[in-house]
DNA sequence: TATCCTTACGGAATTCGTAAGCATG
DNA sequence: CATGCTTACGAATTCCGTAAGGATA
């Protein structure tokens, strides 16, 4: 058993099966990436992937079995070195933070500036996405850090540790008519509405409590950021609906619109920090998130990512 | 990074940082194994041993912190085999217990009997030892299921789950003045008494209940199981303290003997089952302990297995 | 027929053990 | 001076990529 092996197995998985694929992913010949599987499979006695002819199709149960140590083994073989670059590279390296665009314009700057004070020869790569896609750049090792509101725990490779709870605002131009009297959903779903994508930036909670209400609000737009949202309400298309953190911030772009507090009409969203279950980050890494979210201290941090998949149940 | 180079870094810090024995244990030359261990810390960049002259003496700061990782991934390694051994060898296999004389001889032969029974193609080991020496098989890999008297849990490698407790018995030949009236802690110091070596089978908490009654019983003899402890007090040596379980059965050895409950003298005993942290083993060494314990099922005993160290914590 | 996996083969790189060298207690 | 690690070297093995073969959609 060795580790090229294990990736060759594992990348497969990933690619579905397309050992062509693998061997590009590998850097390495298409026949290697055959062999490597096949010398695996006849020294375990177990065939791993189900072979229609010569085409690879999926796992077997053997292959279902042996994966999660396969995946856990590269993690580990990943923290070790980790472990030891934290010896060779001192307070260098590099730090790889994916989150929404959200997250990235309103909740990260402050983290951002604190940090790059405080760990000026740390790299800081900042990747947006959408929180799949966050999902996947913390799977392939692509990001260290994931930063989104709640979802993204759905991978059982995942940890998530929530950080703060936040609310939404309304946003209307100058003079609307909104502005006067106590704003209400029923008030709400009479203009055209602007909003988030679903599945972003607590878009879920928008449209439940709207459904809960019993009210089908006209949305005219979506959009991926809260930007976008605020210059089309400028534009008097509608009335938005965004993450309140987005009005906080940022007064001069859009100096004609006011944002109104709206805690009581949506659900309160949960923004998260994610990292992989099992593995080891460098120190700064885990200091970045405790300069995030001050509670989640490195020790916090790092005990939940030992913390079995399973053992999700709450204490008594 | 490769799987040999790991397992020299840990059989050197299991062989007291001693080359040569590390290379006779994994079967190659001494130049070998000194190879594997250079081209590793070349490889992470870090010494991981600390070398006086041409000496291997300890671990250095990035070798503590990189040890973990690297018994993790043997003992993955481990568990990705069993994992396949599972379809390749089917309900066959061998099932490695070590146990305590005590469990061995009295708690262990109902569950043993059984397994053999629905386990018919799997050959049992049965190893017997201190808690300290069934503590080492564990994490040697010798032994997959350890049972002993609690103490086991010491090392964080190991997780322990209580089976079921017990408390102690005292034997005396019959006719003894003892059967007369209650039995004290008082009453017993009268006579020399004859039970377990010091960290046996609960010898702990004998000792304990006496010093917090202020007594000093005069021990005439110990002895490492329940036999030898009947034996003696046939011949009138002195009063027996052993494991009530001892007595329960086996009536015909010592018909002469007499027991009297003593649950009321000395602390509860906890017998507890042990297995490595992290692993997994085949799937009928889950089903063996819950033959032993019946609440101790396979899930229960994985999810043990999985859980962090550090999260001893109670909930709340 | 295009895609994709397996087999075959030869050169290159790695691996490993023996023998010699050297430092330490 | 006995023990124990390192270096040196040569043989054997393993590894890997190219090229050809065969199966499927």
């Amino acid at each position: 058993m060795n580790f090229q092996q294990l990736r060759s197995v594992r990348e497969a998985v990933r690619r579905g099966f397309n050992l062509t694929e693998v061997a590009a992913a590998l850097h390495t010949s298409q026949p290697g990436v055959s062999r490597q599987i096949r010398e695996l499979e006849d020294e375990l006695g177990v065939e791993i992937f189900v072979r229609v002819g010569k085409r690879l199709t999926g796992l077997t149960p053997p292959g279902v079995a042996v994966l999660p140590w396969v995946e856990k083994l590269l993690l580990d073989a990943e923290s070790l070195q980790r472990a030891s670059e934290e010896f060779t590279q001192g307070s260098t390296g590099v730090l790889s933070v994916a989150a929404t665009h959200s997250q990235a314009r309103y909740a990260l700057p402050h983290a951002v500036r604190d940090f790059r004070a405080t760990h000026p020869h740390v790299q800081l790569q900042l990747h947006q996405g959408s929180p799949e896609q966050i999902s996947q750049m913390l799977l392939t090792g692509v990001a260290d850090i994931g930063i989104a509101s709640h979802v993204l725990a759905e991978s059982p490779g995942l940890v998530a540790l929530p950080c703060y709870r936040w609310t939404h605002a309304i946003v209307v131009p100058e003079g609307h008519a909104l502005l006067d009297g106590p704003v209400t959903l029923e008030r709400i779903a009479d203009y055209p509405v602007i909003t988030y994508d679903t599945g972003l930036t607590g878009r879920n909670s928008i449209d439940g409590a709207f459904a809960r209400a019993g009210l089908n609000p006209e949305i005219v737009l979506t959009a991926m950021d809260a930007d976008v949202i605020k210059t089309y309400v400028d534009l008097d298309l509608g009335v938005g609906i965004l993450a309140s953190i987005a009005m906080d911030e940022d007064h001069q772009s859009h100096p004609r619109l006011r944002a109104i507090d709206a805690r009581h009409l949506f659900p309160i969203n949960t923004t998260s920090v994610a990292v992989r279950r099992g593995g080891l980050l460098r120190g700064f890494a885990y200091e970045f998130v405790q300069t995030f979210a001050s509670h989640l201290t490195p020790d916090v941090v790092k005990a939940a990512q030992q913390a079995p998949a399973d053992t999700q149940q709450a204490p008594l």
